[in-house]
RNA sequence: CGCGGAGUGGAGCAGUCUGGUAGCUCGUCGGGCUCAUAACCCGAAGGUCAUAGGUUCAAAUCCUGUCUCCGCAA
């Protein structure tokens, strides 16, 4: 049996989570996942979707504002004697005298086939540049940000009308077994960390503000690319009459146009000139509204 | 009590300020035109205007409460 704790707090977490808990080789001891905030309209507290399963199960929760100061919480884990840390969208930096709690190591899940798309943002950024494939790797913890060593990695396809929904959907639905194989392997020793490549690093940022508006400039494939590798959350978009109009799906259509504007409207969506070729939009969500047709959006407007 | 938008035939909207016959762009159905059509022409059906009260001779419209959906921000 190895024991465990478990740090993290999205909902991509959670089935990783849930099948540690339910594995007869595992047993999760704890988990650590970030503070109740006020989130959505109204302010309103929640909790994150991990520390509501710990709560079914009745499992510990910690939920430290910084888990590097909080040394209470630290001598608690200390406390619990973890043979590993596993670490899953966390979303806090660990120091090393929390890497050194657990007897063998911390494993994190990093979800692209690293050393491409270190950091925070690597799901969403491997659609927008069009990459047609990614993947999930686990690997060991170091003070870095996500340079320690590759322990097992799997690929995942991306077809060409994938959204970030459906990378999410995979990505969870494929960590959890990489990450109970990487536990067992690392104690039997059937594993050995490989060292990441110096070639092929690069960094997945956070997503600006003003790489969510649509720039018409850009090829359709590229504004395509944007659309699904953002689809949901945050969403692109575009503004028409001082309102946000959010962008949920596209096709991509060899015709032209002048950039930004409607050349056709037609049963199946508004056709707008790019940069190269045109872009068809489907479906969009203007401000205050809910999704649509952008057909249907288009009917409304006043001609 | 973070800020804000919205609920009107099947869809998207206007009408609300200034109370007085339910409107627009589509869809659906029927007919016409056409070799044909997602195009065009003619016609029809379909709405207790989210909900509960109140004001009024009269409420989609004014006042009050409730429910639901959504954008921003975090």
């Amino acid at each position: 049996m190895i024991n465990i704790v478990f740090f993290g707090t999205p909902a991509i977490a959670l089935k990783s989570l849930e099948y540690l808990y339910n594995s007869d080789k595992i047993n999760v001891l704890a988990v650590v996942t970030q503070p109740d905030k006020p989130a959505g309209r109204g302010h309103k507290l929640s909790m994150s979707p991990i520390k509501q399963f710990a709560l079914e199960k009745n499992l510990p929760v910690f939920q430290p504002k910084s888990i590097r100061k909080e040394l209470d919480i630290q001598n608690e884990l200390i406390k619990l004697n973890p043979d590993f840390f596993v670490t899953f969208a966390f979303g806090q930096i660990l120091s090393q005298e929390v890497l050194d709690i657990p007897k063998y190591e911390t494993i994190n899940l990093h979800a692209s086939l690293l050393p491409k798309y270190r950091g925070a943002n690597p799901i969403q950024r491997a659609i927008i540049n069009g990459d047609k494939e990614t993947g999930i790797c686990t690997m060991i913890t170091e003070l870095g940000l996500d340079c320690g060593d590759v322990c097992l990695r799997e690929v995942i396809q991306i077809p060409d009308n994938m959204t970030c929904v459906d990378l999410f959907e995979q990505i969870s639905e494929k960590s959890p077994e990489l990450i109970e194989k990487t536990l067992i392997g690392l104690v039997d020793k059937s594993i050995t960390p490989q060292k990441q490549s110096e070639d092929g690093v690069c960094m997945a940022n956070k997503l600006t503000k003003e790489e969510t508006l649509i720039d018409w400039t850009k090829s359709a494939q590229d504004i395509h690319n944007l659309v699904r590798g953002i689809y949901k959350f945050p969403s692109a978009y575009f503004i028409h009459n001082d309102k946000i109009i959010k962008v949920l799906e596209t096709q991509v259509v060899k015709e032209s146009g002048a950039c930004g504007e409607f050349v056709k409207i037609s049963k199946d969506g508004i056709l707008v000139g790019c940069g190269k070729d045109c872009i068809l939009l489907v479906k969009v969500k203007p401000e205050g509204k809910g999704e649509m047709f952008a057909r249907d959006w288009a009917n409304g407007l006043k001609k």
